[in-house]
DNA sequence: CGTACCTAGTCGTCTAGAGGAGTTCAACCA
DNA sequence: TGGTTGAACTCCTCTAGACGACTAGGTACG
């Protein structure tokens, strides 16, 4: 049985606070194991003497520093251990593209988890000030826009926007649902662009509501976001993607020379 | 004066979050600037006829995702547009060190912002396991540990540990509080290791109550945290250095050949 | 047997109020 | 002039209760 403890009222750390400590101690040593419930609301009334809103303040604290997540209707669960994946160095290296798989689908295996897509979207939009700044053209220039959502083991760990200029992607697949083996960088370079550098920007933050509905996360998990251009032999940007990872799944990795 | 709209009650969105909504779109619109004061929750319970918890919930919601800060008696402030510095890719370029600066003063004086570094320790320690193994140690072996915190503007924003087999920095001013020109990767130069390459691994998560301290931060800010591995033209690894950075404050900027 | 309903238990949201504590600034007093 | 006080404003924490909605399990009915 979880001893609770009590709380002590002549302290200055609020009442909400030490409850959370409690349970939060609990959950650091491993006494509530991943995937065990919390007691609920109302048992943590009762031991405590508080008042509702204070045991749901203790719990909001721990949802927002993403170690438990509620279930409604069913309780409040100490959240499950992060399936960590990592993406290689050798990311984008052309042999995986040769093997005719992209990016994703190669590491997601490498990492053990069965990878997925879905909610696929394609379009042909006026670019925005920003992309086009990053792709080099002028503003409102028409670009396809492939949005799409990436799943390891069936779950929901990223959500990624691509825009390629028009002027490259007009006549291939690129502007299709299905890309075809090896996904756009393999595209892209069937249309003439040898595919020489890409430069990654990455950055964390919490996610907005729209992004925790589509990684079906809670509101206690930051993401990370990565923008990244690509650029081809002649040093032309040939693709901006932009994607926003669930924290917990990501390791990125990176080999930085000396000079 | 700001248009704080109505809430509709007959929707499926709870107030709470229809008025958090309007404030964040206010915010995400740059017409509640950063550093501006939000209207204050008495206002705001006048304006959409409710009661006070359930703005201090919308309240809540934007600071949770880090839009916000809270000041006790003062009010609620947009949160100051990030600082956003950027680890550029020749962040380790020679010619830094060459100059006598270290890598964080080279990118801080770059963005524009006043570098500071304190809490500098070092101390001479038996190697933990996961240090051990990235180093190519045996575990207990010796290594320097130098920990510090940095400061842009004098606001904290990464906390650093660096781990060097004593066998390297046996000798040189690497187990001194102050290093010297150019800072540890020079002196390990020094010391006959030319640094080759380094990996780096990228994630981000929420910070520790510990962590949430050091960097002065609140509950709904993420941490980025970096472990880096320097290399020497041997290839032998010559320094751990894990770091923690406050999320808002950095972008990484890494680049990437295709192959 | 299978469906529909009921119920107990859970968390979600809201109300209406209370006292406390940090901040600011103007008015007051020495 | 310079320091103190107090009021008004801010957000922080808590209480006690209400209703709603989701989940899971049992039960009664067709």
């Amino acid at each position: 049985m979880l001893d609770l403890g009590t709380i002590d009222r002549s302290v200055d750390r609020p009442p909400y606070r030490q409850i959370a400590d409690i349970l939060r101690r609990h959950i650091e040593r491993g006494r509530l194991a991943p995937g065990e419930q919390l007691p609920s609301e109302a048992v943590l009334i009762e031991h405590y003497g508080v008042a509702r809103m204070t045991v749901r303040e203790a719990i909001k604290e721990l949802r927002t520093e993403g170690l438990v997540v509620a279930q409604h209707g069913k309780g409040v669960f100490v959240r499950s251990a992060p399936p960590v994946r990592r993406l290689a160095s050798d990311r984008f290296a052309r042999r995986h593209r040769k093997e005719g798989k992209s990016a994703f689908l190669a590491e997601a295996e490498a990492a053990g988890h069965v990878p997925g897509v879905d909610q696929i979207r394609v379009t042909n939009e006026a670019a925005s000030v920003e992309v086009a700044e990053r792709l080099g053209l002028k503003p409102r220039e028409r670009v396809i826009v492939r949005s799409r959502r990436y799943l390891a083991d069936g779950r929901p760990v990223e959500i990624a926007t691509s825009y390629i200029p028009e002027s490259i992607a007009k006549g291939t697949p690129i502007a299709e649902v299905n890309t075809g083996p090896g996904g756009i960088y393999a595209r892209i370079e069937d249309a003439g662009h040898e595919l020489a550098h890409f430069t990654e920007e990455v950055s964390a933050r919490m996610p907005s509501p729209d992004e925790r509905k589509a990684l079906e996360i809670g509101s206690g998990s930051p993401v990370l976001t990565l923008v990244r251009t690509a650029f081809d032999t002649s040093g032309t940007p040939v693709e901006v993607c932009d994607t926003v990872k669930v924290a917990t799944s990501f390791v990125l990795e990176y080999d930085v020379p000396a000079q």
